[in-house]
DNA sequence: AAATTTGATAAAAACGTTTGCGCAATATTT
DNA sequence: AAATATTGCGCAAACGTTTTTATCAAATTT
């Protein structure tokens, strides 16, 4: 391996002795700040590239510059939803020179919050972030600190934070309204016990639809832990239990793993003895079979949505600071074989 | 929402003022690096809890203290292996006080030369890296700035980087042996195109165990692009020219997914038709009928100790600099049922 | 009792940028 | 030709820490 020329980090000084002009002349070259003359221009440009020189970010933030880094804090990268999030979040800040430091929250109020102050420590201009819960006590050390911020995915009330996300309660609906159509009649649904917008307005969708639909049939909800083991067991007692269950909601793919696991075991078969929906589009969900129908989110536009709106923030391109929007995307129903009628 | 007393961020002057200390004496009680009285420390760390102080990393940094961020370059995110593998990074991290600045390379040289530039220009510390092909040229950089790296999953010789990964080459022959004793004779591979060491040794194992079981055997790799739309259409196409193979070993679990799709169009059975078996152990093939059999890699091992390794590295606890180790952990055959007897 | 050591803190010099201020020299207007 | 505008650039003061050196009293040794 061949070292470069120059070993050693080079500093600006360096470079100004080398191009025979100022520091400050140098600073402007770089930053393109202020006219410089153009044959002064190429030297130090020239000199740069032979000294390999690049700008302490350091200093830069001492001085209040700029640094590009935005914080990302999710639930956990190991969700596909998350991780195509993230993906896009990832490649529209780049392609916008910035840099990401993601966090998993592992939706846990505490880890959430002390990632947001390291992240605010760590100098970030902007958050996007997916809350834990409801309350806004966590991220008041935000605002202080005058970092923007973008809440995806999940919605809390009274953030100065522009939300980006789906139309939960309206996709729900016409996920319910697709297994009444089919034959099912007592839909249960499934998911993480999250106090956020989003849950709520999935339980209403799926409560006005169930309800619409036929007044005299009751909701059937089961919460299940983010991180336990046991959920499978839990599902399968809990199905064991609500015999008149036919059809389930899943509330991400994971959680639909979880069912098809607990279906399998009890020996239920898809769709004659119970139909299958869920949020979130799994690759896999085309191959299993029977296939499963599925909510797809558009999560390339969620990250990058989000990853816009926040730099165009960032860079004060952007009206109003205390008028805060929400972005509603749709998502879409995919129609697979995990639906068909019912025989109960 | 309340806003906390003070609004803006406090600096160390204003600590020291309200405490009645010099500068100093703050800076020693906050990095314990000088005996201060009982008393006065009391009064600074009260003056601090008291106006929300935190210190300034661009300041730090400037001086040349550890900012505690290490720089996390992976192919792409979205796949499980890195998935749980930069999940293990971020958890170890976090809890030895480190942040993670993460970057999708997609296995794209370019990409790879540019995170590792913004990311030695962002201050890191350390640097965890998958590397995407055998040219040391693209570390160069990192020489100079002396930062630690150490790299997963893929290795590549003269690099000063410790290595973490699985023995491939055993593990490859394993899972052949696995396909021959189950009937299967002419086992094709089907993997992503990357000229590095790791794919080297899972190659020449795919080699020795076929030579090894019959030497007439020819050898049938297919290459496919880890971007290409058409995967599935080249493996179908690669299929129907070479009708002798009646068995597929994935690199990955994705590429099964692609191959399933495609035995799936032609109306193969597994395992009568086509035994398969894949590296990367995920969760769904559990729940595919048949079930994948599968190699799993310690995925969680790897991104904890690269990280430990980096922490201790980069904190000096550690030997020789110039002696660079490789960590090899053994990955396991998950044996299911899409290798079973073969029908050809 | 003078000399030395120790303990506790303060003062000030870095670190490498950005940026407001200002000064020439040249070009343009009166 | 004098007055004014323009162009091109250097000087030096920040930014908020860390760390070396200095100070000054009290405690200990001679």
């Amino acid at each position: 391996m061949v070292l470069p020329e120059n070993p050693k980090k080079s500093t600006m000084k360096e470079v100004a002795e080398c191009a025979q002009v100022s520091i400050s002349t140098v600073s402007h070259v770089i930053n393109k700040t202020r006219h410089v003359d153009k044959e002064t221009n190429d030297r130090v440009l020239k000199v740069i590239e032979k000294l390999n020189y690049a700008p302490n970010i350091f200093a830069r933030g001492l001085r209040g510059k700029k640094i590009r880094v935005i914080g990302v804090i999710i639930s956990d990268i190991r969700e596909s939803f998350f991780a195509e999030v993230v993906k896009a979040i990832e490649l529209t800040a780049h392609s916008e020179g910035y840099s990401v430091i993601l966090c998993d929250s592992e939706d846990d109020p505490l880890k959430e919050q002390l990632h947001i102050n390291t992240l605010i420590q760590n100098g970030v201009e902007g958050l996007i972030f997916a809350p834990v819960n409801n309350s806004t006590r966590v991220y008041d050390s935000v605002i202080p600190h005058k970092i923007k911020a973008i809440q995806i995915d999940r919605k809390v009330y009274g953030l100065p934070a522009d939300f980006v996300g789906i139309n939960n309660m309206e996709i729900t609906k016409k996920a319910m309204n697709h297994l009444f159509a089919h034959g099912f009649m007592n839909v249960g649904f499934v998911s993480y016990q999250t106090n956020v917008y989003t849950m709520e307005q999935r339980l209403l969708g799926y409560k006005m639809a169930t309800q619409q639909h036929n007044s005299a049939k009751k909701v059937n909800v089961k919460f299940i832990q983010y991180n336990s083991r046991d959920n499978k067991e839990i599902i399968k007692s809990w199905l064991y239990q609500n015999k008149e269950i036919d059809s389930i909601l899943c509330g991400n793919d994971n959680i639909c793993y979880q069912v098809l696991r607990a279906i399998k075991e009890l020996q239920y078969e898809v769709p004659k003895d119970m139909g299958i929906l869920s949020f979130d589009d799994s690759k896999w969900f085309k191959l299993i079979n029977p296939s499963i129908t599925a909510i797809r989110q558009p999560t390339n536009q969620i990250g990058k949505l989000a990853t816009e709106l926040l730099i165009a923030e960032i860079q004060n391109k952007i009206k109003n600071f205390s008028q805060k929007e929400s972005h509603i995307l749709n998502a879409e129903l995919i129609i697979r074989k995990s639906c068909r009628e019912s025989a109960k």
